[in-house]
DNA sequence: ATAGATGCAAAGGGTTTGCACTTGA
DNA sequence: TCAAGTGCAAACCCTTTGCATCTAT
């Protein structure tokens, strides 16, 4: 990302305002409200290029395509609204360590909440 | 499901012979020791059904496709191995509640771990 | 001016479907 | 026998890539 161009301005913008993790055709569609001609193609590389620069980083959903988050270097987890299919970010974490099958070497760990979200409760 | 054929038999004793979340093209490779004969598409279209008749139950590994089991309607999670890519099957839980942010509903959870089998840890 | 970025359309992967052929009961 | 099941190839969906055009610097 060497050039400032309005598409990257706004695709930045776009997660800025939204401030929860986001999937590519999320973007694509929130980037068209400010920019008129957009392409799929644009918001791929633009993902690409953000999370080479740590800006952006993926978030995976089970089941679900990649998402992307502000990559701001803490551990946290994931809440997916299954009737909205919008992803929260979720504070905290509980040690899972001791679920390890004996022989294995755990490097990492994902926890995943599924349900309903306060908006979609509402209606 | 109304006919056992040879291609649904070797299917099925694929997975009772590996005994871990199968993803389709593990499924495709190893019904084809068997099997001369085997198309994607017939193994696409068996996993469908054995999932209707809950003999097997969709495992989502975040980022990758999707996985399937034998469905024993126990609550367990998995771990990934990072290095093979195969899927193993996690005895045991954590409460996982206290994360759920306010006003979200929780549903179900996954945890998915991730590292090096023991297979892979000895190489 | 010019290398980097874009849009479009074509190409890739994984999954699904249509259709003529095969096969289990 | 004959409908269910299969293989093949085309169709799909999502993501990536090639290329001519556009644009930030």
């Amino acid at each position: 990302m060497e050039r400032n161009t309005r598409q990257r301005e706004v695709i930045k913008q776009v997660f800025e305002s939204e401030a929860r993790p986001l999937n590519p055709l999320e973007i694509l569609d929130l980037a068209k409200v400010s920019l008129s001609r957009v392409s799929v193609a644009t918001v791929y590389r633009a993902i690409k290029e953000l999370i080479e620069e740590k800006w952006l980083t993926p978030v995976k959903i089970s089941g679900q395509p990649l998402y992307y988050e502000r990559d701001r270097h803490h551990h946290h987890h994931h809440f997916y609204c299954e009737s909205c299919c919008k992803v929260f970010e979720v504070e905290g974490c509980i040690p899972v360590k001791k679920l390890t099958p004996k022989g294995f070497s755990l490097e990492s760990h994902d926890i995943l909440l599924s349900g309903r979200c306060p908006a979609c409760l509402k209606q």
